[in-house]
DNA sequence: CAGTATCCCTGTTGATACTG
DNA sequence: CAGTATCAACAGGGATACTG
């Protein structure tokens, strides 16, 4: 799906030595913002994704509907507040719906929004970046800081 | 290219109700991490994007070679300390590459690796994505914090 | 079961000033 | 020009304990 892992540079194509704007990565005015504008898409994607844990609370939800407990059970160490934290901010965001169900014991699920399903494309393609990079330097020199 | 307007989720088309892995989103064994683990793909694509301005230096240098002035005229609120954090970080982790200039006065030229190119789809996905976000949901509720 | 409430600690950012 | 040094301020994350 995507080009990733050619060896030559300029065989990847894209790069350009002109001072203007390449239209397949900077489409639209949006885009050429000179600082980290919160309505850049970039920056709008970014936050869907941003904190610890919610690629993984993603993958999961991906899968289906999971309730707050089977979401503590497929990630353990992942403590109460933060999946809480995270669980909210991804409603907020209108990601993911949290449906109550009256059954006994009471149940709280939680799924995805057709929005939140949007992100299943940014998830694979982090997933093949990350891998074309481990695979373009196996031993990776150290981590920053 | 998103499928991010359907109004029925069941209609999104990939959600499964199973609680096997998704070959497509979790290909292999390093994708199917219980924690935030460093190894997996997805935290490597993330680390190599993360920090503030990072993606607004990266699209800088995905249009060809910047010297570290070009870059500061690029992106005016930048700090010079920021801006060589965020530097030392693209050329350690192999992304970058740094090259002396021996003029008058002397400069300092920085330029993407194959690697560095790699991520060039990277950020026209979050940028697709974030686009298709925004569109889904025109008034996003509130920034969550 | 499905969360809240505190506290603390750490990393990251940014402003400002200085240097080879 | 291309950085480095120092410091202050803040936000995010985790541990622990408690609740409707």
């Amino acid at each position: 799906m995507v080009h990733a892992d050619s060896q030559d540079p300029r065989a990847a194509g894209h790069q350009t030595e002109t001072h203007g704007w390449d239209a397949e990565l900077v489409p639209d005015e949006r885009g050429r913002t000179a600082r980290p504008e919160p309505d850049c898409p970039v920056e709008v994607a970014l936050a869907a994704i941003s904190g610890r844990w919610t690629t993984l609370v993603l993958r999961e939800l991906m899968h289906g509907e999971r309730t707050f407990s089977e979401l503590r059970a497929a990630l353990p160490t992942l403590s109460a507040k933060i999946l809480t934290e995270r669980l909210h901010e991804l409603t907020a965001r209108g990601l993911a719906h949290r449906e109550q169900v009256n059954a006994f014991p009471p149940r709280v699920g939680y799924r995805l929004t057709a929005a939140g399903l949007a992100l299943r494309p940014l998830l694979i393609c982090l997933y093949e970046t990350g891998a074309a990079l481990s695979r373009s330097r196996a031993g990776t020199p150290a981590p920053p800081r």
